[in-house]
RNA sequence: UCCUUCUUAGCUCAGUUGGUUAGAGCACCUGACUGUUAAUCAGGGGGUCCUUGGUUCAAGUCCAAGAGAGGGAGCCA
């Protein structure tokens, strides 16, 4: 007999026919004659009951059925009597696959904080809330590839470990085959990387980027998605070492052509999680709601998750440059009754987190990219506009989360991208492979990064990072 | 890395001014119940009060150091 998944199941009106369930059990309810038994299979968020007559189920299985064990239940699916599903299955015989003794399992079957589950992460994809939070990453990493291919991108692996130490994102991993006890040594003392696995000192990569401009140089339109790593000591809610990240780059496309790709591409991933995943949202929206009544009335939320991703999609980004920003910041309410914690000075400085959240969530209340940011606080590789003062960056906005996505139109002239990398001490050499793209067939190009893990705090309202990837990698936690 | 809050039963938490044998709800176990929806009712077991050191006649409670966690900031995606 073949199995029938829960999805599947739960929908069925084939009443009278036998069916094959397998699943581990959520909740157990039990009386003198019957006992009823919640079971999940992760197909959906769905739970299929099973009942269990004390005349036909020996009262020795019964026993071991216990919340977390695994079931293979053949069944008769019949209309429900009780309230709360549409069919369920009258089991013929239950064998259980595997045990889960109650006084050892650390789930209950009651609501856990988020900080015990993710002590737990092992066992928490059990829940129904990490069911839901895991299917929408699916959905999401499909959708990613999905809007790409129709519009012609190629997928490229960038490699995981370099040896380019010119990214300039940030800290690195060392990589390295060396007994650490006992690496070999030059004359001098330092460490002999020459004689190390790639004959070099290598790291994990802190971005695809620069790879990945390399292909677009050939073949116009491709975008990476892999993990990327990061060795800052960064401990907060939207951070990891370990992250996946997205980034386009297409030839002959300039930092215009940049922004309508990266609104396009978080509108079609938004508008694809609404369509494809309604019932885990609903789900992840009420967990909102409940969350929510905890908090005093002017911290809640306007408006449901639902709602705030449709806010999304049916609004257009407000594009404004750093300048502009700075101006409304400068003669915003805020700043005249002193809010911010760091007052705008001058132009030239980066904006705060508060700054942002500023012209997010009061001003535009609406996600807005900023463009144009004064080159000294930017990366070597930026497009140097004419007045000689700025850079063609663009950073894409969120409420709540902040910036979900950094990128740019790239320079391309070779003089202007040495000149840049001189005054920012980039070591010129090492990136020969690099500026070869400026000195064969170069051409106007742009990119940008979006952070997975920050889509997804968006896209399922959660507000931990911790909480949207199966196993966070953060600062003193590589556990699991 | 900085600021701040927290760490008590399996989980979530209460524990007054330092004072006898450290409590509750849920979970678990036992029993009751003819169909439940995280069932209900009755009973029961369960503690290295994060660690180390100190103050005190007396420390879950006060002090110091350390570890871990949450929130905020910086760095960024």
């Amino acid at each position: 007999m073949k199995r029938i998944k829960i999805s599947d199941l739960t929908n069925s009106e084939e009443f009278g026919s036998e069916v094959l369930v397998m699943g581990w059990v959520r909740t157990v309810r039990d009386s003198k004659n019957v006992a009823f038994i919640a079971m999940n299979d992760g197909s959906c968020l769905r739970n299929a009951q099973i009942v269990a007559d004390m005349t036909v189920i020996d009262a020795e299985i019964i026993d071991k059925i216990n919340s977390g064990a695994s079931l293979r239940v053949v069944g008769k699916l019949v209309e429900s009597m009780g309230k709360g599903q549409k069919n369920e299955v009258q089991a013929i015989s239950i064998e259980v696959l595997g045990e889960a003794n109650p006084d050892h399992y650390p789930m209950q079957p009651k609501r856990h904080s988020l900080e015990f589950l993710r002590e737990n992460a092992h066992l928490r994809f059990r829940t129904n809330l990490f069911g839901a939070i895991n299917r929408v990453r699916h959905n999401m990493i499909f959708a990613v590839h999905r809007f790409f291919n129709d519009r012609g991108f190629y997928n490229v692996h960038t490699p995981i470990i370099t040896a380019s130490d010119a990214e300039g994102a940030g800290e690195m991993f060392h990589v390295t085959a060396f007994d650490m006890k006992n690496p070999p040594k030059t004359k001098d003392g330092d460490i002999d990387w020459s004689k190390d696995f790639f004959g070099h000192e290598t790291n994990l990569t802190v971005s695809g980027q620069l790879e990945g401009e390399l292909a677009a140089m050939a073949l116009s339109q491709i975008y990476t998605f892999g993990p990327t790593f990061r060795a800052e000591n960064s401990n907060t809610s939207r951070h990891l070492a370990e992250f996946w990240m997205i980034e386009p780059e297409v030839a002959f496309a300039d930092n215009h052509d940049n922004m309508n790709l990266a609104e396009d591409m978080l509108k079609y991933l938004v508008d694809y999680a609404l369509k494809n995943c309604a019932e885990d949202l609903e789900f992840l929206e009420q967990r909102l709601l409940n969350e929510e009544k905890e908090k005093p009335q002017n911290e809640r939320s306007e408006m449901t998750l639902r709602e705030k991703l449709r806010f999304v999609l049916d609004n257009d980004f407000e594009r404004i440059t750093y300048t502009e920003a700075i101006d409304i910041l400068k003669n915003s309410p805020a700043q005249k009754k002193k809010k911010f914690v760091y007052p705008i000075q001058d132009w030239g400085t980066d904006l705060q987190s508060e700054h942002e959240r500023y012209l997010v969530e009061k001003h535009f209340k609406k996600p807005v990219i900023l463009t144009d940011y004064p080159k000294e606080i930017k990366a070597f590789y930026m497009k140097q506009n004419p007045d000689g003062k700025t850079v063609a960056a663009m950073d894409v906005l969120f409420p709540q989360i902040g910036e979900i996505i950094g990128g740019s139109q790239r320079e391309e002239n070779y003089d202007k991208l040495m000149t840049r990398m001189k005054e920012m001490n980039i070591p010129a050499e090492s990136m020969w492979w690099y500026l070869d793209t400026r000195r064969f067939g170069s051409a106007v190009h742009a990119g940008f990064g979006l952070g997975f893990e920050r889509l997804m705090l968006f896209v399922t309202g959660m507000t931990n990072i911790r909480d949207v990837i199966p196993f966070p990698r953060t600062p003193k936690n590589a556990a699991f």
